[in-house]
DNA sequence: ATGTACATACATTCGTGTTTGTATGTAAAG
DNA sequence: CTTTACATACAAACACGAATGTATGTACAT
């Protein structure tokens, strides 16, 4: 074990946080062990502590590295206020399914972060970077909405807010259904099909009159909101 | 403790529940003891073994007392197939949101299982249950979809198979973001306003012609999917 | 009198944090 | 260019608490 060098550290504290990352994901974060960690890794649980103060502040760390490509899609929806938002802003969102996707790491992070430990008082810190890139996210969706129904590309139905909420809960959906069991769904697929025609509606106007389908047997029933609807 | 009745047992056993529920609740399933479950209860472990076999049990049942409800939401999706599908689908969703939200014993128990445990081999029984709803539910969806479809209530642009998942992804994403933050999100409104506009644009169809909307000052981009929609 | 509904006591396992030991790298001094 | 001195990068051992499962005791109900 002549691996003292300052490089080769680098590559311990790397092969430390890949064990860490399967065996969260295999086993969950508080059933798998510091040792277990550390045999997986080919080394013991000095070298862990080494790196890391304990095993949250190893999990933040696994987090941090894998979150880094996420600054990408906030730069791209930035980018999306041009006369054009709504393609842009649902190619932005595809493309960041897609990314997401096709990252093996980012996959497995993101299901341990949502559904391989438990988020209590200790993740404080990872639930208040959530919730930022979560404000973050409507935020820049509101702006493009709201640019959008400035320059009249979207239906009037849709007030920007309920148009953010929607579309952030609709990936929400998508990726919190997929991560579950990504072996029976291909999020590339499915998430841009649901996205695609999402917002071929949000582009949409109401029927003017009552029968505006082809096979229209029956009347139309209203279709604003009945007493249940608040 | 003189409390040797059936009833009184089963009001321990209850009590034990409770506890469970609100311990699990404030600092997760594992960093919560038997012991301390016990104590919260008024009684001892001995109790808690007399009634559970282990911890998985009593985390079982937790879950089965609390989901007793869902019941009724299936009944009434299944009636959903009249000439007025969709609003009666969109009224079921509601209802089922604005019921979640104000049973505050389902809230908990919901943010028990999505974010308080771990979601390994142990739960396989939850997942496998859990599975078996998300199933149930996004059939019955499709179905009423395909009846909408075949009555010309819908817009030809929703395939009822992307309709279904759409909606289901809608409301998995309006639950799961309420749900991690409850009091600043109040799902009974939130939930209906989305669910309505996205039904509103269910029955909407495109428009014909390229300039739909009054504000209009630019050329409209092309709605449908780009070399990203796949 | 027997089973129910618990309480109490015990044994054992497991994980953590810390401490100590040690080989190697590394930079300054001679 | 050595040698010295110290920091780095771990390994190994220890001490401790905490949680679990089980075994046993016991009071009450029927």
């Amino acid at each position: 074990m002549a691996r003292r060098t300052r490089e080769c550290a680098e590559e311990t504290r790397d092969e430390i946080l890949n064990a860490a990352e399967r065996l969260f994901y295999d086993h969950g974060v508080t059933r798998t062990s510091l040792e277990e960690i550390a045999r997986a890794a080919g080394v013991t649980r000095g070298a862990v502590y080494w790196h890391f103060r304990n095993k949250i502040d190893l999990f933040e760390a696994m987090q941090e590295r894998a979150e880094r490509p996420h600054g990408e899609f906030m730069r791209r929806l930035a980018a999306c206020e041009t006369d054009a938002p709504l393609p842009a802003l649902r190619d932005a969102c595809c493309q960041a399914m897609r990314l997401l996707a096709a990252d093996e790491r980012r996959r497995r992070v993101y299901a341990i972060v949502t559904s391989r430990c438990e988020h209590v008082a200790e993740m404080a810190g990872a639930a208040a970077r959530k919730r930022q890139i979560k404000d973050q996210v409507i935020s820049r969706f509101t702006h493009v909405f709201e640019h959008a129904r400035h320059i009249g590309v979207i239906s009037p139905a849709w007030p920007p807010k309920v148009a953010a909420q929607c579309l952030f809960s609709l990936i929400l959906g998508l990726v919190t259904d997929w991560i579950e069991r990504p072996e029976d769904y291909d999020l590339s697929r499915r998430g841009p099909a649901c996205i695609g025609v999402f917002f071929r509606a949000l582009g949409a106007e109401k029927p003017r009159h009552g029968l505006p389908f082809a096979a229209r047997r029956t009347r139309v029933p209203p279709i604003g909101m009945t007493k249940d609807g608040r």
